[in-house]
DNA sequence: CACGTCCTATCGAATATCTATAGGAAAGCA
DNA sequence: TGCTTTCCTATAGATATTCGATAGGACGTG
């Protein structure tokens, strides 16, 4: 097994970078999506429905995802996402946007 | 000099974290803190005023800081502000939260 | 006096996330 | 068959935080 502890709520403003990181792993549905995350963050982030599904539209609405309904590997209704080149661009920027902000917040956290 | 990139926005929840640390390096007025974090983050991170005083006035409410008026190293009518006891607990569990959340997302976006 | 700078302050808008709630469809079970 | 649970999607309302714009008082300088 992975260490693991409590979940934490996500900070604002990475859900979407943790979707087109999730969708970048291959095309997935919206639970999957929320379930990879939570994978591929070790159990640190448990991404709600309420969050999700907003943000999924969204995404799609920018043209960074594209949808189409298929079944699930459950014999559920489900709707399928992927990235688009658009999604994989934003991706790469977004990666980049975040690793600035860590690189700054945490050289400010060691400041003396 | 030190290396410099454009500033870039907050990302939301960090504000508080940042003022904290500013006035753990030792107590200074509003727009002293802005410019320290400015400091220390190198130039990465600009907090406008209108973030940052609505942000003081909470972190005051909370009875995280402590206010005086003074005078700043300029002359002028300057609030200045400090750690409470209260303030470095929340320092500390702030600090640790970010850890957790730039720990699990350094690991999801290196994910294969 | 006129002007720029420093410092504080507030309002409105925009954005994103959470909680709670809902419903349909398949599977499991008595 | 009938009942319950699980899976999947979806939305509304509440909450929180940051940004842009704007304001005004006080000090220093030419």
């Amino acid at each position: 097994m992975t260490e693991r502890s409590e979940p934490i709520d996500l900070l604002q403003g990475t859900l979407d970078l943790l979707i087109l990181k999730a969708l970048a792993l291959g095309p997935n549905h919206g639970l999957g999506i929320a379930r990879r995350i939570e994978q591929i963050s070790r159990g640190t982030f448990n991404v709600k429905p309420g969050s999700l599904f907003p943000a999924l539209h969204r995404l799609e609405q920018d043209g960074w995802l594209a949808a189409e309904w298929g079944e699930s590997e459950n014999n559920r209704r489900a709707k399928y996402y992927q990235l688009t080149a658009s999604g994989r661009r934003q991706l790469r920027a977004k990666s980049e946007h975040w690793q600035r902000v860590a690189l700054a917040m945490g050289r400010a956290l060691r400041a003396t």
